[in-house]
DNA sequence: TAGATTGTTAATCGATTAACAATC
DNA sequence: TAGATTGTTAATCGATTAACAATC
């Protein structure tokens, strides 16, 4: 019988595994060749079966005594993430969270590839930003659908995002990385991934607000 | 006897609070006066009873049939997410993110108030971005404990995080949200957020090359 | 060989979802 | 009152953690 390939993936799995592609990375440096879980464990303060279960989502094999070859378990690591082929993106609302995304240079450690920015504002429009052009907004579809784009990334306030994202939709965009603070509705094969900068400092601001009460009442 | 307050709350919970916020904000500027968490499900796709729980966190109660208070459980879940307060915030790495975080102006909404920026590099120092001086990293521990700092940004890069996130120990820092790829150390009564934007990418990117793997094999 | 480490199955824990009584 | 909605308890689901056999 055919070993049914599974096509999902625990989220919170999937959210670990950059944090050891940085741990494999700098044992990489320091020319390690081979570790094992509760390595990666101790230096994430994890539990080392949750990490094995993790890094066996990517399909790696290790060896008993010596652990998981460095290079390859980065190599699977990414190739499981995505990362391991390039895509290209484009860049709606090149505001200041714009702008700053834009300049990230480390997004092509993991394949991610800028080549056109979009904006409605005329005072933005025709800049070179980072070495990315910015164009009117209603050119984004028919760009991104001659130049087979795979991920939008919606930079525009809570107002305009729906929108940004039915053209998205309509250029045929597969993914869509969404900032502005709104749920977006797209079709089924479309995946949006929510990146709210609130949504972070919200768990923060919460969990300092909770111990903040304990030592109030202790 | 006395009911014993809860210190701790589910985190997806916490997630979910700030779509909440939002959808809660619209209605209030199209004034209506009660919701019930039926709408709000159907307008974020979450089940209803998951809705009722994360705002029953908050201390809300409702009245059956007429829903909940639209003003009333904004205030609450601000309380409860530790917004309804002004916190005093540092920034060090006036990089492209650290630059366009100074910038965010959303970051008032949620009482994040960030009042000096700190850099290494001395071409940075001495400037005034977005009206926040830039000043040398060492001066940081004195001035956060002087004026009472509650959180710390970290944005600079990985090889730095570390040490910034011992300066911000030294100075009492209580909360420290990390953008740097780094796991860091620190005393168990400082919390620490981690938002690294390539966990959020690799989510992204790894249910995309999911589906297309999904997608070969049909 | 002995023992460290992997891989896997079982047990536990916590979050989500379902069911339903209470209420206005 | 009837019925919509809250609040809460119970059932389910999925992720984490524990236990242990297999392996080099």
């Amino acid at each position: 019988m055919r070993k049914i390939r599974k096509f999902s993936a625990p989220e919170p799995s999937m959210r670990r595994l950059p944090a050891y592609l940085h741990v494999l990375t700098r044992l990489l440096r320091e020319n390690r060749l081979y570790v094992s879980c509760t390595f990666i464990s101790n230096e994430l303060y994890l539990d080392p079966t949750q990490v094995r279960k993790d890094l066996a989502l990517t399909g790696i094999v290790g060896k008993p005594r010596v652990g998981y070859s460095v290079q390859e378990l980065i190599d699977k690591i990414k190739a499981f993430l995505g990362w391991d082929v390039q895509r290209d993106a484009i860049l709606v609302g090149v505001g200041n969270l714009g702008t700053a995304l834009l300049g990230y240079q480390r997004f092509r450690l993991y394949g991610l590839n800028i080549v056109a920015a979009f904006d409605k504002d005329p005072r933005r429009i025709g800049k070179t930003i980072f070495g990315v052009d910015v164009l009117p907004v209603e050119k984004m579809p028919n760009l991104a659908l001659r130049k087979k784009i795979d991920i939008g990334i919606i930079t525009v306030g809570e107002d305009a995002a729906q929108e940004v994202a039915d053209l998205m939709v309509q250029g045929f965009i597969k993914g869509i990385w969404n900032f502005a603070p709104k749920a977006l509705i797209v079709p089924d094969n479309v995946i949006v991934e929510n990146a709210q900068l609130s949504v972070s400092l919200g768990v923060l601001t919460s969990k300092m607000k909770l111990s903040e009460t304990e030592k109030d009442t202790v």
